[in-house]
DNA sequence: AAGTGGTCTAGACCACTCA
DNA sequence: GAGTGGTCTAGACCACTTC
């Protein structure tokens, strides 16, 4: 990460977050005040106000209002772990992606995945069941449900032209949503459609992603064979949004 | 996530962020300029520049100078898990933590080993093998080699007393690296270590800790029984880190 | 009461892009 | 040259904490 030491933000950013890096200010550790960095820089507060305001926005520091600013105790940390479309991923590695479609239907929300989104049992659920190919090599199976009344046009899509999650992305672009990463013996015929190995281990990445208002638009259930596949990412301090409220995680 | 209208800047900010996630300002789309929006809050432009600054540091938008703002094309997501200390996870269920030491020595380092720290062959370096249980459940394997050149103190500590995450945590918070997550089938004696089926995987992160130097500190594998444990983690766009020069992804 | 951070103002100069 | 965002200033008032 290049830093920024040409303005004068910058600069206090930069003497800041050497210190805590650097461990010599140790979590839980008072960072000098906004008035004593003005003294000490001889800018105006708002520029240390900027560049503290900052770190505090990537988890670096934590302010009380009357109190002080402090070294942010980085008791966890976070993976930031990219997931992207499947063909985009293919493609940043160079390889050729292609796409089968294994079943493509309307059906009737079982009671299960009625519940799961949040909608009368019986309601219309689209399914969709797709296998992708790297240079004619499975990579993973896209297994998902998508609630057609939520995304209008879905219907019509089809998969093996453009992908239900570039679709969706154009429709709903910063969904909310959780996912969970686990290992798993997937089922005879998904180990036959993935051409995996009889001991081979999968690797399942469950998504369900939710409108701003919070109803469900569609789960994605995607499996990788265990070994053509991982999951990597980057480890930084836990990120603050700046639309949260102040930490109440203590 | 609370949104709070309460400031001027929070309402620039919801109306911004409403427009983008309602799909009304569509990925690629122009947003109003400083002066548009100055004019149409009837603030100084510093505030509508703070609610814009902290939007773009959140992934939503993308500044450009002498161009003008506009809504950042989401093609990723990013999955933010956290990772904790076991202690730390488990104490968070309610749960008791116990931990028995595999192996604990210190050792030359083979050619790989020292590869992955860029170190001369031979050097030293402290391994270690925990076996982390849930209420006397085994849940984790920690196989963790460390650098004691680059962590003093390392060597005395007592792994069943203090972890080693929270001792590193201590000596070097806010460490940079990269975390693998796999499937992977793993050999008897963890399978039997872990109480696992015949038939079940594990899961397994592998965690590369660098000092701010780049020097490599740890390098731990966690190796977790399928059946028991899944990442989990919320989804939300890339952020975007104010150390950082402006993107150059396109 | 003194000190803290949160927010806001009304200016300013700059580097940049585009026409 | 007009418009953009990036940065900075020197003030201000507020809510909050601790003493």
């Amino acid at each position: 990460m290049r830093e920024p030491t040409s303005s004068l933000q910058g600069e206090i950013r930069a003497f800041v977050l050497g210190k805590i890096v650097g461990g010599e200010w140790a979590p839980g550790a008072r960072v000098p005040s906004e008035t004593e960095l003005v003294a000490r820089f001889g800018t105006s507060r708002m520029t240390v106000h900027h560049a503290l305001k900052a770190l505090t926005a990537e988890g670096y520091l934590r302010r009380v209002k009357g109190l002080g600013t402090f070294v942010a105790p980085p008791r966890a940390h976070v993976l930031h772990a990219r997931l992207t479309d499947v063909a985009d991923e293919i493609a940043e590695r160079g390889g050729r992606h292609r796409c089968e479609v294994l079943d493509h239907d309307v059906r009737c929300a079982s009671a299960a995945e009625a519940a799961l989104f949040q909608l009368p049992p019986g309601e219309r659920l689209l399914h969709a069941r797709l296998l992708h190919f790297e240079n004619d090599t499975p990579l993973q199976i896209e297994d998902r449900l998508i609630d057609p009344a939520r995304v209008p046009g879905v219907e019509d899509l089809d998969p093996a032209a453009e992908s239900y999650f570039a679709f969706l992305m154009g429709k709903v672009p910063y969904p909310a949503g959780r996912a969970v990463v686990r290992a798993v013996m997937p089922p005879m015929e998904t180990r036959f459609l993935l051409r995996m190995g009889p001991e081979e281990p999968a690797l399942e990445v469950e998504r369900v992603t939710r409108a701003p208002d919070g109803a469900v638009l569609t789960v994605a259930r995607l499996i990788y064979p265990g070994t053509r596949y991982v999951l990597s990412g980057e480890i930084a301090p836990p990120v603050g949004r700046a639309g949260d409220i102040a930490g109440d995680d203590e």
